[in-house]
DNA sequence: GGATGGCGGTTCGAATTTGAACAACCCCCT
DNA sequence: AGGGGGTTGTTCAAATTCGAACCGCCATCC
C-alpha cells in the first residue's frame, strides 16, 4: 500500500507543480499544452476530434470548450472534414507551434527536474514498463 | 522520456477510474473519499481545517468548500478551537465513518485491481521508493 | 499597553470540468 | 429506397476548482 499512496501523492503533487510552471512560464494550461503537443506530432499537424478527446484525459464536452478557447487565443483553427460533415478537425497553427516551441524546454527541463533527476534509472525503468502497463488495461477495459 | 509519458497516462487514468468507481459504488468524490480517510486516522477523528489542506491538494478554499457540502450531508462537523478562536476542527461524525467503513472495501479492491495486480512486487517497491521520494522533495520544496 | 506583521478560514468572482441531452449524420441491412 | 443503430461534435446547467481579496485574531516587538 506505500506504492499506492506515494502514487497517489506523486501524481497529485507533480501535476499541480507543472501546471503551475506551465501557467506561470508561458500562460498555457497543462491541458492546453497536451493539446499542442498531440498536434504538433501528428501527421498534417491537425487530428480528428475525437482522436484528441481519447488521448487526452477530459470529457468531449471539455475538450470542446478548450479547443474553442485556444482558436479564440489564435493557437489552433478548426476545419471540417471532407468526407464526413460531422467530423472537425482541429488544425495547430503557425502561431501554436511558435507557442509550443516557446514553452517546451521550460516544461521539459522542469520534468526532468521533479521526476527524471530524482530516480535511479531502475525506477524509471520499472515506472515506464509498470504505469504502461497499467495505462494499456485501462484504456482498453474503461 | 517514456517513464514520463506513463505516468502522466497512468496518473490521469487511475484517478478517472478511480473516481467513477468510488461514485458509483458510495456517492463519495475522491476528495471527499480522502478527507474521511484522514480524519479517520486522525487522533480524535479531528484535524484542523489547516492541516487536511496541507495533507491534500487542493487549495484552502477548494477545502472549505468540500468541508461544507459534507457537513451538509452530515459526514462531518466543524468545531472551533478552544485555544485560538480562528480555527476550526473538522470532527468526523458517525454518519461519516460508517459511510468510510462502507466505502471502503470497495475502493481498496478497485485499487488493487487497477494498480496493485499489474505489477511486479520490484515494480511496486520501485514505484513506492521513488516516487515517494519524489513526493518529498516536491513538498518540501513547493 | 499598543501598533504591526503574519496566520487561519471564509467569501467572492471567474474559469474549468463534467454528464446528459441534443441535432445532424454515416453505415448497414433489408 | 428507407429505416434503425451508433457516431460526432456541440450546447446546456450544475458542480467543482482556483486565486485574490478579505476579516478577525494571535504574537511579538517597541
Amino acid at each position: 500500500m506505500r506504492a499506492w499512496r506515494g502514487f497517489l501523492a506523486a501524481s497529485a503533487l507533480v501535476n499541480r507543480h507543472l501546471d503551475q510552471q506551465l501557467k506561470d512560464d508561458s500562460g498555457l494550461s497543462h491541458p492546453q499544452y497536451e493539446i499542442l503537443v498531440r498536434l504538433a506530432a501528428a501527421p498534417r499537424n491537425e487530428l480528428r476530434m475525437t482522436e484528441l478527446a481519447n488521448g487526452l484525459i477530459n470529457s468531449k464536452s471539455g475538450l470542446t470548450y478548450q479547443v474553442t478557447q485556444m482558436e479564440k487565443a489564435g493557437l489552433v483553427q478548426r476545419r471540417s472534414c471532407p468526407s464526413d460533415v460531422r467530423g472537425v478537425f482541429a488544425v495547430l497553427t503557425e502561431a501554436g507551434r511558435a507557442r509550443l516551441e516557446e514553452a517546451a524546454p521550460g516544461h521539459v527541463s522542469a520534468v526532468r527536474e521533479a521526476l527524471i533527476d530524482v530516480l535511479t534509472p531502475a525506477q524509471l525503468e520499472a515506472i515506464a514498463d509498470g504505469l504502461g502497463e497499467v495505462s494499456r488495461r485501462l484504456r482498453e477495459q474503461g
